[in-house]
DNA sequence: GATTACCTTACGACCGTTCGGAAGGTGGTT
DNA sequence: AACCACCTTCCGAACGGTCGTAAGGTAATC
């Protein structure tokens, strides 16, 4: 259906190349239609650009739910530290992922308020479903660190990895994750010695 | 000075809009001048751009280097959470900096190599004045937290907070940074207990 | 007959850029 | 003092190009 594959396309562009850099004369053509069709489906770039983002939004909050129900079983460390694997990972082959973090990044002044409400909804999510797991496995934890704690500072880790994604360099990306990571347990975890 | 004032204006713009969002007409009026001014002071509008970038390079190292240098007296502690208080604080005030970390994380694609090769020689830099920080203060790290260790993930977890800064929902931010810090602290210092 | 998807043609607005020339300042020559 | 040549800074006019958008037509589908 050329209604999706033109999200899809946008999607990629606009991952690319930000609101204002994307061209609808390209979107369309890689989509194999002129540019002008495309008003069929959609109102206006700006519609095809939110109506993009909307869907983004609903995929990313879809694959951190699913995340967290499939790994339910396993221990906290294991799924902490999988779960960052596999989010890292996802970065560099999904362009849904590219696509939202540009735009929650940069949003195109006049989607302001319509994006960070987004972006908010997905924070948000991330930051309860986090909770929720530090709070079911308090007793991994230190005295002095609560659920919360463990939860925000797990999510800000994960950010600051994630700039590094966004810069590029697989090695610097491997060498800060393996020593964030190792920081970040030992901040966390009750006992002291490994 | 005309050419100063380009620089400075383009900088304002770019860091808001974006390379492609940003318009030479906007930043001539801006500063008073015709568009086709701009000209005589810059070849293009790339020209203009990757002038800037160079410029908010070295200021950003400036900002760096004269931190570290005005604060060697201090505990490691002390100096850490000045830094991390006081670089969070500066994104909020200064555009340079807000200019810099944009083109860095989503540089135009014909700039991309250049502007790579900037942002790095400012993440090295950041990298060794804090390995060598912690080398200095060694005595006070866990004996299985290394100086590029607790150096990276500090980094890392700034960085998080940059990105939460993007995001700019001060409450979070505050919060966030607070318990990151936490963590990370337990996470990296000597002594068990506060 | 109504609707849907796509097309062709065309529009006005703005983009970055070029060119030629006006205005003003500077320094050297007479 | 007066002139001239030169340079810098700026602007008016205009260029080609791309942008997003509009209207209207043509097939195909239901």
């Amino acid at each position: 259906m050329t209604y999706d594959q033109l999200k899809q396309t946008a999607l990629i562009q606009f991952a690319q190349l930000g609101y204002e850099g994307a061209s609808l004369t390209v979107i369309a053509n890689e989509v194999g239609i002129k540019k002008q069709s495309i008003y069929t489906h959609f109102k206006s770039k700006d519609d095809l650009y939110i109506q993009t983002f909307l869907d983004a939004t609903d995929c990313e909050i879809d694959f951190v739910k699913q995340f967290v129900q499939d790994h339910q079983s396993k221990t906290l460390k294991d799924v902490l530290f999988r779960f960052l694997t596999e989010y890292l990972n996802r970065f560099e082959h999904n362009d849904n992922m590219k696509f939202f973090m540009r735009t929650s990044f940069y949003p195109p002044v006049q989607h302001e308020e319509v994006i960070k409400t987004g972006s908010n909804k997905f924070v948000d999510r991330l930051e309860s479903l986090f909770t929720a797991l530090f709070e079911q496995n308090s007793d991994e934890l230190r005295n002095d660190v609560t659920a919360e704690t463990a939860a925000l500072a797990f999510l800000t880790m994960l950010d600051g990895l994630l700039v590094e994604l966004i810069y590029g360099i697989p090695e610097r990306l491997q060498k800060r994750s393996k020593q964030s990571w190792f920081v970040y347990w030992q901040g966390i975890r009750k006992e002291s010695g490994e």
